[in-house]
DNA sequence: GGCTGTGAAGCATTTCACAGCG
DNA sequence: CGCTGTGAAATGCTTCACAGCC
């Protein structure tokens, strides 16, 4: 359905402008919550930091913090951080702040993360190979179970599965049921593999291809652009 | 100096929320270009998508497109795009449009792409690798002339250019007068090195380490967050 | 007493809509 | 006549500031 935010296109992601009517529309796609109020996609997208940021609480053996300890240590505003979390409950305590166990449970169900997801990963050069073998994946809760590319890597097994042709993105992910794709292959092709994950019911793509891609409404697209980072970090370099 | 925008943390980037009092400060130090009416971060991280779109359109042997064309190019509206432009200066001409050669001309002068960058790389491990020997630093202005890490690949040759060991980066950096630098190294020593990067002059860094970096003002940070971009996806996917 | 949750205020960004130039 | 550049309006996000619960 409809999108969110749009202030830039997100950390990632795109889409149409103003489309239908208004919302800018990007990188979102409809939540999977009807009824909520509409989050803001600014907020959803700072989830995963809070989370990040309690895991290190955690592993300090840290057991609860308040929003001005997380805030600082995220470098937000305390406020900030009371009013996200108040669009989806009310997780602390007045006097005493949050239980970090119990707030990221809490994260972890609003954000889908309390199961396990399947991801399709188009183009397996440099690239794709560098994500599979990237330790970070691990300890998360998505698992690369199939992997498509060209050439002489098809045939290939990688971690116990074998990697598919392009052609095939399809009808396997389709099959598999899996419902994110990454894409890591060069421009030209991006927008063409995009259509078939499409096609075989993704509705979350990641990519790493320097272009926008269009995608449907129910599909959330997000874009890694590191060199359009590294291009907009020099106008602030100072001679 | 000061910062720009705020909206999340840009697309990366990030760093200490209301320190000196408003801007929710982050990714961006503050431009050098002190006398500017200030222009907003969220512009000058849209500018490296519209050289992009530019690019297509010149492959496309295309000479000049008028504000509409380019925004459905991109997927935002075509009043953002003459907003957005207008910041910098008049580069339309009324009843034509933009020359395509002429705006791309002055975008990269804006950003100061008009140069080269050299840049320090630091952690060559699967992604370190990945990202030199990705080809889409080729036909940027970006050029990777140091490259830093621990253990065994200290010494070897890389593309010319000698692995140093990262307990030399500061020298290193400063002695090559590099301004940018990227962590491709794990958490855990993600701050270490970005300090060591500041030490030595570094005033632009692309971390790929999930953590917030902490970095003085006049230094931008921008981070590359493919996790937290999958985690926050979804969100929205409906089942 | 400390800290959350939240109206209301304050800012920032986007979009409208149109005067005016080429 | 088409399309840019831009005041002014609209929208959206963030911060303030404080009532009220633990």
């Amino acid at each position: 359905m409809a999108t969110k935010s749009g202030y830039l296109f997100g950390s990632t992601s795109q889409s149409d402008p103003a489309r239908a009517a208004k919302r800018p529309s990007h990188e979102a796609a409809d939540p999977a919550h009807p009824d909520d109020p509409v989050i803001p996609d600014i907020v959803i997208r700072r989830l995963p930091i809070y989370l990040r940021a309690l895991d290190s609480f955690i592993i300090h053996g840290i057991a609860s913090v308040n929003s001005e300890e997380l805030a600082s240590a995220i470098g937000v505003t305390a406020a900030q951080i009371r009013r996200d979390l108040s669009y989806f409950g009310r997780f602390g305590k007045q006097g005493k702040g949050y239980d970090i166990q119990l707030l990221t449970g809490e994260i972890h169900r609003i954000l889908r993360l309390d199961r396990s997801w399947s991801v399709a990963l188009v183009g397996y050069g440099n690239l794709g190979q560098a994500i599979v073998h990237y330790g970070g994946f691990v300890p998360t809760t998505f698992s690369i179970d199939a992997i498509f590319d060209r050439n002489e890597t098809v045939g290939q097994v990688v971690n116990g599965i074998t990697v598919h042709d392009s052609a095939d993105i399809t009808p396997v992910v389709s099959e598999l049921g899996i419902r994110i794709g990454i894409i890591a292959v060069p421009e030209v092709s991006a927008q063409k593999i995009a259509d078939q994950l499409v096609a075989g019911g993704v509705s979350a793509i990641l990519t790493y291809a320097p272009i926008v891609i269009k995608a449907p409404d129910h599909v959330t697209v997000r874009e890694v652009d590191p060199i359009g980072a590294m291009q907009s970090m020099t106008y602030y370099i100072e001679e």
